[in-house]
DNA sequence: CTAATATGATACACGAATGTCTCATATTTT
DNA sequence: AAAATATGAGACATTCGTGTATCATATTAG
């Protein structure tokens, strides 16, 4: 039989969820400051053990691993939690900002990834055909037009969340403005 | 006296045009694909003996500081290059985005960097600068709007480019494509 | 309260990357 | 051609991050 990765993965230890939560959310943090961070590093912002994060993850790559998943998923599910079908386009992508937009560090740190692992990969492209979805629904009801190629629609789209994720993160905008202007560059431009 | 880092730094030898070349140019490449790049893999990359790095970078960081001040003015310098300063805004920023873009190997490999150098601080504030004030040109000749923060639009010149050598990388786009449909999305959005 | 167990601290082994040095070879310079 | 020198290859020491093991302490569960 062939054992997947992450599945049935022994543990000694069952991790306290005070302890767990420490440990991702410093590692999201430090991994986006550096891509270079070390479990060293990593255990002392989280106030943790450095035996503890080896107790809990097999290596870094479980670490890093485990985290991706934790991000991808969060991430899919709160578009689709505010997804509404049977919406116009515009509506539609206007609540996709709301909701995406505010996970920009889960994003980010994403997108540093290397990607080889292939439920990683699945999330990845569920997002993608997602928003390749949504955007030819913007072109099916002319809120863009038909000769921009998608797939510069939809890394403008990846692009706009991270820049108002940024925005965000500075204290230059709060999440609503940030999101409202990040619909309307994207349609109607700057002007 | 105090002796500024940079300055008078002794080298045994003087390294061969090719041997620069091959290295910085393999440099900038792993280290795009790979901020964790290693001496040993540059050296391979580029076809060099390993102690060759060494005896022209002190260390890995005189290595990344040399490629960082190099990327800087060659971004600054093609910019400066292909202005005209008494031109109406938008030929400017379409003048900008032409130079800019097939230069995104160089902008992708700075955004990594710690700009601790003061070199490269006053490097990336003098194009912050200028873009800054080809913002508020844009927005004295009204070809964007005033509400829109100057950062949300410097930020969106900054991020056009990249995604715009992302596309010409990816052969989705020529570099002439690219700078129209960067200079249209910005004005006009995708519509 | 008491037992079970998760954590912290420390010591340790190991591998990988860095940086130095030497010498033979290839290339350039004169 | 001969001298000067830049390069390549390899040996070496050192540092740093990783991962393991152990034991005392703190926390939780029964």
């Amino acid at each position: 039989m062939v054992l997947k990765l992450g599945m049935s993965r022994e543990r000694r230890h069952t991790i306290r969820p005070r302890t767990l939560e420490a440990i991702l959310d410093s590692a999201i943090r430090l991994f986006n400051a550096d891509p270079g961070a070390t479990m060293t590093e990593i255990a002392i912002a989280a106030g943790v053990g450095r035996a503890t994060l080896h107790r809990h993850f097999q290596d870094k790559d479980d670490l890093i691993q485990t985290l991706s998943a934790r991000c991808m998923e969060e991430m899919n599910a709160a578009v689709r939690a505010t997804d509404i079908p049977d919406q116009p386009a515009v509506a539609r992508l206007h609540a996709m900002l709301k909701s995406a937009i505010p996970l920009g560090d889960r994003y980010a740190f994403l997108s540093l990834e290397r990607m080889e692992d292939e439920d990683l990969q699945s999330g990845y492209q569920e997002q993608l055909d997602w928003t390749t979805a949504l955007i030819e629904q913007l072109k099916a009801e002319q809120a863009i037009a038909k000769d921009v190629p998608t797939s510069w629609a939809v890394a403008q789209v990846d692009q706009v969340i991270w820049t108002a994720w940024t925005a965000v993160w500075n204290l230059e905008l709060t999440k609503y403005e940030a999101a409202d202007l990040a619909l309307r560059t994207l349609l109607k431009g700057l002007s």
